[in-house]
DNA sequence: TAATATATTGAATATAAATTCAACGAATAT
DNA sequence: ATATTCGTTGAATTTATATTCAATATATTA
């Protein structure tokens, strides 16, 4: 690895950095390369020399998001509320210090119903349904008194739209990641938890 | 009122109608006015017999939103709790049958972090601070118990981002919007109201 | 240092979307 | 029934944005 490839790759991750941030904040379709150059401090036509089209800029995030925003499966946890807890605590916590998880999070959450990503892009997450997945935990913990009662797929879809929500808005609005102001994440938590515990 | 301007009226609400689901489902960058003119059945050359541009259409939808969704603010609740259980059950409520109102909250909760919406359009939303009102509410509500304690702005922000984020996903995701799949509105009331109360 | 490869720019081109417009058919008024 | 206005279309035009490209600067290698 040269000295050259090591810059040639330093510029692609900020590129990478700066797009992830203002696909999050302003979705696809929204995030002109031209924003993404400026943000980056290079020219547009410079884009093209690292990336192919904004199209495949966009599927290298969408496959670093597949990495990175999938913790919660390999997560080993005693109890089935440490799945959320631990997952959630962890989002809320990077959110203030390093936005770059939550970014991420904002835009997988936003690939399923995005007409503009192109289909060979979405399969990269076949298999990776959180709902789904969440919603198999929540219903074996039920049994045992860990969650509150109802369906278990609407607890689990309410519990990560509400969480793809606060991302939204935290990536939107900078002044609310601190930790004063931050939200608590178990109050979110709480949408699947209900009173039945302490 | 001839029959004339009669059918024109229709055609114009046909198409907002239209529009606003569109809006609310891809975002305004990513709809095109062509997408509009096809749901409403009409070449996209009409589409400007009617609007004068995209923009403008979007205008009058925004303006339409800030009366219909503001509805807290002229509501008479007994305790504070009702304030937001009676909002949300209403809201919820709807995006059943009637997903109109859930499509303008979808708009209407997106303007303020869209670059691309004009500022005299985010004018409009002046005064109309959902998260700012509602934090009084509960800051006030705090001191008889009605809700878990907090900082009051940010259990606001906490539990509108979260309305935000499931009206969102059911704007995208039809098959959830059925009395069965639906997420009971109490759950997410509890974001705020905590464990304190029965 | 000369030769070669890579990085960078700004201008040209291509593409997609918004907007305008001339033409025509249907409704309404005189 | 004729003239006038309105609704409609599809084809231009304009505008915004993505993409390509020739030219130049900068770095690397021989």
């Amino acid at each position: 690895m040269t000295a050259r490839d090591e810059q040639k790759e330093q510029r692609r991750q900020l590129i990478i950095e700066k797009a992830i941030e203002l696909f999050a904040k302003k979705g696809y379709a929204e995030t002109k390369i031209g924003d993404i150059a400026r943000a980056a401090d290079m020219s547009v036509g410079l884009m093209f020399h690292y990336f192919e089209s904004k199209e495949k800029l966009f599927e290298e995030i969408v496959r670093h998001g597949a990495m990175r925003t999938n913790y919660p499966r390999e997560m080993n946890f005693s109890d089935p509320l440490d799945y959320f807890e631990g997952f959630l605590k962890m989002l809320f916590h990077y959110s203030i210090e390093q936005p770059h998880i939550m970014y991420l999070f904002v835009i997988m959450g936003r690939i399923g119903f995005s007409e503009s990503v192109p289909s060979d892009i979405k399969e990269i997450l076949n298999g990776i349904n959180q709902v789904e997945q969440s919603a198999e935990i929540i219903a074996a913990g039920q049994k045992y008194g860990y969650f509150r009662e109802g369906d278990p797929y609407s607890l689990s879809f309410a519990f990560w739209s509400s969480v793809q929500g606060i991302m939204e808005q935290l990536a939107a609005f900078p002044e609310m990641r601190t930790k004063e102001k931050m939200p608590d994440y178990k109050w979110i938590v709480d949408i699947i938890r209900g009173k039945n515990n302490d």
